[in-house]
RNA sequence: GCGCUUGUAGCUCAGCUGGAUAGAGUAUCGGCCUCCGAAGCCGAAGGCCAUGGGUUCGAAUCCCAUCAAGCGCGCCA
């Protein structure tokens, strides 16, 4: 629609350019948005406003000419200049009501778009290392990246979901060696567990997996484990260089082999309840990415060497660093250490390598706000290996707070207490917890209250999109009981029937939805859905307290149905895009039966 | 100290690439069930868009400064 009235304009300015009021030269920038007040018709461009400058003219004298020269429309039913030099274009009620039909025959396909011209890219999201489960922290980005993928793909996008498995460094050792420290203790060996190491319970429950399956084979003494083991920081010392110490001893005493398998099974364990809390989170992947395959496959190299190719490597202090401050970084970064390993910045590196070479076009990251302090890095990295900087996307997420009973509920991973994510979603509920976490703009700071979340209550936005879905679908029952089948010929021929206010603005709001997906997709902002779909919401729930869709009549009836079967597949579908689900029924007992 | 992000109603937040009278929810107050589900609807009240400058036809939006909050600044991952 928006096409046709630039249609309609750029013909208009064609003409007013032929008759020489217009200079040959101008080539305005035509614009259309949908406008917020209803008043303010339909669509309105400020294409006046703009040409006030480049013509020197007052801007309604510039609207009236252009209204002067417009071409009849069958869609438009006036066009008004309105405040400082504003066209705003009605549209026929008839053509309002065919969106109806749109949307009846399209289904779930409505509101897709070519946005995003089928390009290929990864949206890589949550990467948490899996050193431990989930917690709320991983939810706002899992929850973000999962609904903007599923936007990404209604426009035009060909999406690749991709969780980053860092299962190659450090912080793995320590946890292998966590596990093993526990697995000693349940053989009955005196330990003393590391301040530094991986406290939770669950290393334990790994520990005892081992036992079972390896049965005494692991024990070695007290004397051997601690064997110039440097002291822990709760005994005077450091604990980085206490923990590094047992690591090696770690290795050393176990063999590549052995230590190789506790690695591996608390490696597994712990992935795979990764993926069955994300999984219970209604979040999918299309692939999980080994940062391990980087370092046994050459792209690491290959891709220093790339770096190195165009002299933007060089040694310092026995390193080796890449000149990222040639690329608008801050200061140079480390890519081999001293000791010969490879930083976790090689490895991003390669693996940016890696997407491009994988033939995608683009990758997204998704990145919780303290990791901000890589966007220049990543970008310089794509740059110095010729990847164009713009391909590349990074996207921050910003924290959250819980906030229970009025109070923000502290959580470190010092103290060991943090909410983790599975437990809340037990303790909300997907819906409530998914939609919690985007229906606010990612680059905001968001107080996720529990409460409210857990309160079945018109407070609670998701209930209330999801009680005007199980609202429409209670008619539809309700209806057929009665004997009186919807007839989708009928509604569709009595469309013109739908002339009451309430309808109409209901229409106007089921026309917007495939231009918020679009800018959605555009913004990277799921929340402008959530926040669309609790208007649409809202307008159905004013329209079914204003009027009766079962009347007697037959044709007003079907008009109705059809418009409310409108709004109920764009809801159930909007839902779903955010990961929620669409009941049928807002009544527990019902609500069990869904799931 | 430097850098990134943020500051909008009592509270939680929208406000698209600068546009028309700055909007929701919640809390508060007042109405609406003999009628398809009241987890709903209708109405009232609530604002120096942090502060001070600048850019222009026009600024919550862009620029600068100040104040305040969060985060980051390792040969950690």
């Amino acid at each position: 629609m928006i096409k046709h009235l630039q249609e309609l304009l750029e013909k208009a300015v064609e003409d007013l350019q032929r008759k020489g009021i217009f200079p040959k030269d101008l080539a305005p920038n035509i614009s259309f948005e949908r406008t917020r007040n209803k008043d303010h018709g339909d669509f309105a461009t400020n294409m006046a406003l703009t040409l006030a400058k480049p013509l020197s003219k007052p801007p309604r004298e510039i609207a009236q000419l252009i209204i002067d020269e417009l071409i009849e429309s069958s869609h438009v039913a006036k066009v008004e200049i309105a405040g400082p030099g504003f066209l705003n274009f009605f549209l026929t009620e008839n053509c309002r009501r065919q969106v109806i039909k749109q949307v009846l025959k399209l289904r779930d396909k409505f509101g897709d778009n070519q946005f995003g011209n089928d390009k290929k890219i990864t949206v890589e999201f949550v990467s948490a290392n899996p050193t431990g489960p989930l917690h709320v922290g991983h939810g706002r980005g899992a929850a973000y990246g999962a609904s903007l993928s599923n936007i990404l793909e209604k426009s035009g996008y060909q999406v690749q979901r991709e969780y980053y498995v860092n299962d190659n460094g450090r912080q793995m050792d320590i946890l292998a060696t966590s596990v093993w420290l526990r697995y000693l203790e349940l053989c009955g060996e005196k330990v003393v567990f590391p301040d530094n190491g991986y406290q939770g319970d669950y290393i334990v429950n790994i520990a005892r997996k081992v036992r079972k399956k390896y049965g005494d084979k692991f024990i070695f003494n007290n004397q051997e484990v601690y064997e110039a083991v440097p002291a822990d920081e709760k005994d005077g010392g450091n604990k980085e260089s206490h923990i590094d110490g047992l690591v090696t001893n770690a290795k050393n005493l176990l063999g590549k082999e052995s230590y190789g398998k506790v690695f591996k099974i608390a490696l597994k364990n712990i992935l795979s309840g990764i993926k069955e809390d994300l999984e219970k989170f209604n979040v999918s992947y299309d692939s999980w990415f080994s940062e391990k395959q980087l370092h046994d496959g050459d792209t690491i190299d290959r891709a220093l060497e790339l770096l190195d190719d165009k002299k933007y490597l060089y040694e310092k202090d026995g390193a080796i660093w890449f000149m990222a401050t040639h690329f608008g970084d801050e200061k140079d970064r480390v890519v081999t250490r001293e000791n010969g390993q490879k930083t976790y910045f090689a490895s991003d590196i390669a693996y940016l390598l890696n997407k491009f070479e994988r033939g995608f076009e683009g990758a997204l990251y998704v990145f919780g706000a303290d990791h901000h302090g890589y966007i220049a890095r990543l970008k310089a990295a794509a740059k110095g290996m010729g990847i164009n900087p713009n391909d590349i996307e990074i996207v921050l997420t910003q924290f959250a707070n819980l906030i229970e009973h009025g109070e923000k509920v502290q959580m470190g991973t010092r103290s060991g207490k943090f909410v983790s994510l599975s437990q809340l979603v037990d303790d909300v509920g997907v819906d409530a917890a998914r939609f919690f976490y985007v229906m606010r703009s990612h680059d905001q700071h968001l107080d996720f209250d529990l409460d409210l979340a857990k309160s079945q209550s018109s407070d609670n936005p998701v209930y209330y999109i999801q009680y005007a879905h199980a609202r429409i679908c209670s008619i539809f029952d309700k209806l057929e009981q009665q004997a009186m089948h919807h007839n989708l010929e009928i509604g569709n021929a009595g469309l013109n029937l739908l002339v009451a206010d309430q309808e109409q603005d209901l229409l106007r709001a089921i026309a917007s939805y495939p231009e918020v997906m679009v800018a959605a997709a555009r913004t990277r902002a799921p929340h402008l859905l959530a926040n669309y779909l609790r208007e649409l919401a809202q307008n159905y729930h004013s329209y079914y307290n204003a009027h009766q869709v079962g009347v007697d009549d037959e044709n007003l009836r079907n008009a109705r149905l059809n418009l409310s079967l409108a709004t109920k597949i764009i809801l159930a579908n909007g839902l779903k895009l955010l990961g929620a689900s669409a009941p049928v029924s807002m009544f527990s007992e019902d609500m069990k039966e869904q799931a």
